[in-house]
DNA sequence: CGAGAACCGCGTACACTGTACCCAGTGGAG
DNA sequence: CTCCACTGGGTACAGTGTACGCGGTTCTCG
């Protein structure tokens, strides 16, 4: 029972009711740290460089976010904005998702530092859960809330982790400060003396005969979404009643 | 053109030829902040702090790791050898994979500081590249190089993104402090006033009815493991050729 | 065997982080 | 008018990664 008064950063008003206007506001704020970020990676936008952004104090920032953490969550929300999912159920399940896929990758690829933030129930914001909302009434018609869930989270699975993948390198790059071809220089000693102790033929084989240059990132991209999507459209698991056997499925 | 004489940790070799003997091993302190980082966090694992777990002063550290990040790779790979693979190429490639997919899972639910770290191919420890030759030696001999580096994709996808969810909310929770009940109820004022909004009625749905106590997360990952490698068995999907995949329901 | 170099552990110091606390000033409420 | 809740922001503090340099140890080589 320490701090019982805690409140979530969602349900905090930005504004109390008397005093002298603000100069600033969470919004402005929040807009300083995401240009930040974006430039130079989220650990280059620390409270005093964000403050300086706008032209403030650095303590003036805690006027309107409780603390940096918290700040983080507005920004991930803020991106979550970025997705367009309007009018969304549109009757073609297969574009819906095809959609929502296309603008969650595109999210990631423009703003690479949403790798290293952790998204928990707790840290939903309005953009978050209207996304939720917006994305699960494509397949709510069509199959159980569960399945539902499944299906989505195979599908934002897949967006995620090939996203991670390229974005990974992006950040790594950026922390080194050199050009994407010195870093990728950089590594090529240790790729050698792999490659040339010939205890690894399939890793070697990976990395020298892998990624034909037939296809682009996004065309690869775009080609496994489609399989993601086969799947989805290749008709509900089984339907309420899971594997095989159905002996635990009795209602209880 | 800064530092030219930058080489990777891995071949950066421990010690050096003559001078007395260290007192400590690179192994020693990799263990060391391995231990802090499952009991407290990544982020509790700092130099001073691992320094103080094996009697050293601060910068002897230095002496054996040439810094913090690389430190993280060197935990990080440790993490790899926990991953059984011995005698991978088994014959039955269904078992080694659900063998290779339990273990990374297992790997992460004991580590749950591994999702925040992010690995590229210039990170890639022996343990890794191991892993790595191990795996693809099982669907080597099956399907293409670019085709299994498809389908592990979607193999590790799966088995990693589920992890991180489980995982994220374990980070959190001891970030907070509180036990996982009282950062539960902490959350709740937020989904109240989602719910009572009326406007996410699909969300409300979610939050209410889904996942029934029917299968615990362990089965859930299982069952929906089964189901990636029914997709890896459904056959090697069309060749170059674009989309429009109309095969579905491959033989069983 | 003795000298010098290479290495050891580690104390001090620095730049930088998030943020607690405090201040004087401001402007709406009574 | 008087309050006083609020404002922006300066100072301060604990804690971070790590550069630098010290005196002592141990190996190599003449």
């Amino acid at each position: 029972m320490a701090d019982a008064e805690y409140v979530n950063i969602w349900m905090r008003p930005e504004r109390p009711a008397r005093g002298p206007k603000p100069a600033y506001s969470r919004t402005q704020i929040t807009e300083a740290a995401l240009r930040i970020a974006d430039a130079e990676g989220l650990e280059a936008a620390t409270m005093r460089r964000i403050a300086a952004e706008i032209g403030a104090g650095a303590m003036s920032l805690y006027r309107y976010i409780p603390g940096r953490d918290d700040l983080i969550e507005l920004m991930a929300d803020r991106l979550m904005g970025e997705i367009d999912v309007a009018g969304l159920p549109s009757g073609d399940w297969r574009a819906d998702l095809r959609r929502y896929a296309d603008g969650l990758r595109g999210m990631w690829l423009r703003h690479p530092w949403i790798a290293t933030v952790n998204r928990s129930i707790h840290s939903y914001g309005p953009n978050q859960v209207r996304l939720i909302e917006r994305v699960m009434g494509v397949l709510d018609p069509l199959v159980s809330i569960d399945e539902n869930l499944d299906l989505l989270a195979m599908l934002t699975g897949y967006v995620e982790s090939t996203a991670r993948e390229e974005v990974g390198l992006v950040q790594e790059v950026r922390r080194s400060g050199l050009s994407e071809a010195e870093w990728l220089a950089r590594g090529y000693p240790r790729i050698r003396q792999l490659l040339d102790s010939g205890d690894y033929p399939i890793f070697s084989k990976m990395v020298n005969q892998a990624r034909g240059p037939h296809l682009s990132r996004d065309e690869q991209f775009r080609y496994g979404l489609e399989r993601v999507l086969d799947r989805i459209a290749a008709g509900l698991p089984a339907p309420a009643g899971p594997l095989a056997d159905d002996r635990e499925h009795g209602p209880r």
